[in-house]
RNA sequence: GCCUCUGUGGCGGAAUUGGUAGACGCGACGGAUUCAAAAUCCGUUUCUGGCAACAGAGUGCCGGUUCGAGUCCGGCCAGAGGUACCA
């Protein structure tokens, strides 16, 4: 036997004998008997071709998870596939000339491969690629019966276009306004595509966000924020004089804030409402208008940051309070389409766009809400817009209300004089699905000159992607392709073309958990689902999150999915992201981890010898070149010691920073740990009380605290506890008494509670200790609960809230004798002096403050 | 712009419901072991003042509630994630 554990000898043994065993397959419902099952899944994989550290964090976490409900007697699926549709295929089939799916495979390949190093608890049997004709078929079938149900329809819509390449380009192509390739400003263009009626769940998909108690309360927040349901008003502003054609009731507006509709100054329209596109038939100045606000690209956050411009119709509408006023009528770039109505009344003093708008175009400010504690005479508005509730005010009839009251009272009025009604609105947009690309699910629909858009045959699926397409230019392939189109019509039999759309990968990452619990059979989806752990970026809290939700109920409503809920994921855990230092040369260049070294405290360049600066700690990124390759760390200090790392540094939830010395240290502890097994004999002896006492309540009180952490996702602290573990033991060990039977007892729970992190090396302790079978398939230690109590407690002692002293108590020392020894206490009467004293506060167990 | 989150020593962080701020790790420093090194072990390490005992300050900033605030409330500042075609 070794004194030091090698383990890039041990945990490929390890792996080689799970794997023999299968232990980590999944039990199938019919053999699981009573154990209840546990589905632990990790967010998709996109593969991307290496295996990042954030990987090695996901499922590192995901793992904890696994290993833990296993122990603790769960049936646990775990299983892990590819994510693999998407925007990097295709850009490395223009760049280099290789088909995404050749590209895609070998990616697979290779980071299967440094997966499988990692030696999570993974269900590999089930592993698929969404690329997969077998997957994609399926998701073509879904569609086809959500089209069935009405989920499913199409509407014009805006992408962003590349005048220079004639391409669609994603927002992340969109860099400044301009084409990430050609340069050339993006113009806004309109398309037909395909959508799916999320909307129709808003309600429920809002609602239900209070069910689900075991997501983080920040995501809930973002969700509900996201589907916006807000209560207002729906009204027409009638046209002051002949109104144009079609809008003869006048201009449709929806208000969250009718309260403030005597603080009206404007009207404003979106330059997409029809009522622009109309206007701009026969005006030139509309058109340059539109094209200028065109201009940015078709985000919100591009809009929404761009600089507010305008342009004044000349039109004039009625207020509906103020007879015979009128309001003028502009085109406004911040005016959105998708939401409401694409029409606005601007109120500029409540409402900071409207104020910013207002002060640019000179057009009036009507303060209307007085914050509380205010004087009419003296509020003023001026470069902030007062946002907030108050006290109703130069509002005619709507004086002295509340905003509350002032908003009910609006809408009254409103609705009695006909120009409108009380409605519910949703920020939320219906989910466009379209893609006018080739690496994705083809959109499994017919283009028929006599019967128009109509569902492909479903014994026609899977609709595959062909094969020979050619991406020397850009555009669509499918689009191009010599007769992948040509079909026949379902309907009429005549001739047809397919749909060249491609669907959103999104849609592929919104119902793979139930492809996970089984292909085809729905009993065994019904006995897996819901996902009871899922584990993933926070930067997927709104759109996969709320895609799969709302899959999943979409699915059940076609019979797809047995969840009464529709609730893909009863619980969710959001990681945070690796980071890491960066380096610069002396010349400016971005330095990798690998190429830097620290002398003398400085760093520098290992090839030239020249200085280094150690920038600030980013995301890891390759333009920043700050990335660690995880696959060198595991051949260089093991699986054990990148997963213990990465588990222990920072909560899971917060950003993580990737140091070398971390890794060091890691590697140090998995030394210190296998020296404790390593080194102990065994012995008939009986032990030294109390020592042995004290090692028994140590174990038992760390594997209930690691239990608890890890249930609670405080892995750190289940860390920190090992090592405070593995610290004793090693000072017991060098006291010289006679312990070693409650130090076997202590180690065989030790080898136990550290399976979930460093699986390998407590394979190897458990082997030590004499064991046959698998740690990985050994339950999780009892735990005595009388060993966990203390008979006394430490109590601190305040005067006047500032420690100056502390006592031990019996734990069940009363209130008075408590404070008759705290007022006792030498160091505490020194403070005491000759002062009286007010108060003395006692908290059983915790701390006494003496007020004098 | 909007939504959400985060901010504690030199660094990552710990701190049940408001109750000893700095657990544990990293780094640094000092020591032991060694011919020497690696490895290992022991000790010190929030800041300021002091030989010390000790005293004072201290959880991004400003203010509030409380016997008591890292934790609760109000207002700022900074950074991060998302913003519907990146995944």
């Amino acid at each position: 036997m070794s004194d030091r554990y090698d383990p890039l000898a041990a945990e490929p043994q390890w792996r080689a004998a799970w794997d023999d065993a299968d232990l980590f397959r999944a039990i199938p419902p019919a053999e699981a008997g009573d154990a209840p099952k546990a589905y632990v899944l990790e967010m998709f994989l996109y593969p991307s071709g290496r295996m990042h550290v954030g990987h090695v964090r996901n499922y590192s976490i995901g793992d904890v998870v696994a290993r833990h409900k296993k122990a603790k007697g769960f049936n646990v699926l775990h299983p892990v596939g590819w994510d693999a549709f998407g925007m990097p295929a295709e850009n490395a089939a223009m760049e280099r000339g290789v088909h995404p799916g050749t590209w895609t495979y070998k990616n697979i390949d290779a980071m299967r491969e440094q997966f499988k190093k990692l030696g999570c608890s993974l269900d590999w049997s089930r592993e698929f690629a969404t690329c997969d004709p077998e997957y994609y078929g399926e998701q073509q079938r879904i569609f086809l019966k959500l089209w069935e149900k009405g989920l499913v329809y199409r509407k014009a819509s805006k992408v962003n276009w590349d005048p220079v390449d004639q391409t669609v380009l994603a927002n992340e192509q969109v860099i400044d306004g301009c084409g990430w390739r050609s340069g050339a400003p993006v113009e806004q263009r309109e398309l037909t595509q395909w959508f799916f009626k999320i909307t129709e769940y808003a309600d429920d998909l809002l609602e239900s966000l209070d069910t689900l108690e075991r997501w983080p309360d920040k995501v809930r927040t973002m969700q509900a924020n996201w589907i916006g349901r807000s209560e207002g008003l729906q009204m027409r502003f009638p046209f002051d004089g002949d109104a144009p054609a079609g809008f003869e009731d006048g201009i449709e507006i929806f208000t969250t804030r009718p309260d403030t509709l005597f603080g009206a100054s404007f009207v404003a329209l979106s330059p997409d409402h029809p009522l622009t596109l109309q206007l701009e038939e026969g005006s030139p100045e509309i058109s340059a208008f539109r094209a200028e606000c065109a201009k940015v690209g078709v985000s919100e956050e591009a809009i929404e940051t761009a600089d507010k411009i305008g342009f004044d119709t000349g039109l004039r509408v009625e207020h509906p309070f103020k007879p015979g006023e009128t309001l003028p009528v502009w085109i406004a770039n911040f005016v959105l389409m998708g939401y409401g109505t694409g029409a606005i009344f601007a109120c500029p003093a409540g409402d900071q766009r409207d104020l910013d708008f207002a002060r640019k175009y000179k057009l009036p400010v009507i303060p209307v809400v007085l914050p509380d504690g205010e004087d009419s005479t003296e509020f003023e508005i001026r470069t902030e817009a007062y946002v907030g509730p108050g006290t109703i005010y130069n509002s005619g009839f709507l004086d002295g209300l509340s905003s509350n009251e002032a908003i009910t009272a609006a809408i009254n009025r409103i609705e009695d004089a006909g120009l409108g009604e009380r409605t519910t609105n949703y920020r939320l947009r219906d989910w466009g699905v379209s893609r006018q690309r080739y690496w994705g699910c083809p959109i499994p629909a017919v283009h028929c000159a006599s019967c128009g858009v109509v569902p492909a045959r479903e014994a026609d699926l899977p609709i595959r992607l062909p094969d020979d397409v050619s991406f020397d230019q850009p555009g669509n392939p499918l689009e191009r392709h010599a007769d992948w189109k040509k079909t026949t019509c379902p309907k009429c039999g005549g001739d047809a073309h397919r749909e060249t759309d491609t669907l959103d990968t999104f849609v592929c990452s919104s119902w793979y958990y139930a492809r996970f619990a089984s292909p085809d059979d729905l009993e065994e989806r019904a006995y897996w689902m819901p996902v009871d752990q899922y584990v993933g970026g926070i930067e997927h809290a709104v759109l996969h999150l709320l895609y799969a939700r709302f899959v999943g109920r979409a699915m059940r409503d076609v019979g797809l999915l047995d969840v009464s809920s529709g609730e893909p994921f009863t619980g969710l855990f959001t990681q945070g992201m690796v980071t890491h230092e960066t380096y610069k040369s002396a010349d400016d260049r971005w330095l990798e981890p690998g190429e830097v070294d620290r002398r003398d405290g400085k760093w520098i360049e290992v090839a030239s010898g020249e200085p280094v600066t150690a920038g600030p700690i980013e995301k890891m990124s390759k333009s920043k070149k700050n990335t660690v390759d995880p696959e060198i760390i595991v051949s260089t200090y093991g699986a054990d010691a990148a997963r213990w790392f990465v588990l222990s540094d920072s909560p899971p939830e917060r950003d993580v920073e990737w140091t070398q010395a971390g890794v060091d240290g890691a590697a140090r502890f998995q030394q210190r740990v296998w020296s404790l097994f390593a080194a102990l004999p065994s012995s008939t002896e009986p032990d030294d009380e109390p020592a042995a006492s004290e090692i028994r309540k140590l174990a038992h009180k760390s594997t209930d605290a690691i239990d608890r952490a890890i249930a609670e996702f405080r892995f750190n602290s289940a860390v920190a506890t090992l090592y405070e573990w593995v610290n004793a033991l090693k000072k017991a060990q060098s006291a010289g008494k006679q312990t070693v039977n409650a130090q076997t007892e202590a180690l065989s729970m030790m080898a136990r509670c550290l399976t979930p992190f460093m699986p390998h090396l407590a394979e190897s302790c458990w082997r030590q200790l004499g064991e046959s079978g698998f740690v990985s398939a050994a339950p999780w230690p009892d735990v005595d609960p009388a060993l966990l109590v203390d008979d006394a407690v430490t109590m601190p002692i305040q005067v006047n809230g500032k420690r100056r002293g502390e006592i031990n108590v019996a734990k069940d020392a009363s209130k008075d004798e408590v404070e008759a020894l705290a007022i006792a206490d030498a160091g505490v009467q020194s403070f005491l002096a000759d002062k009286a004293i007010k108060k003395v506060i006692v908290v059983p167990g915790r701390i006494v403050n003496i007020v004098v």
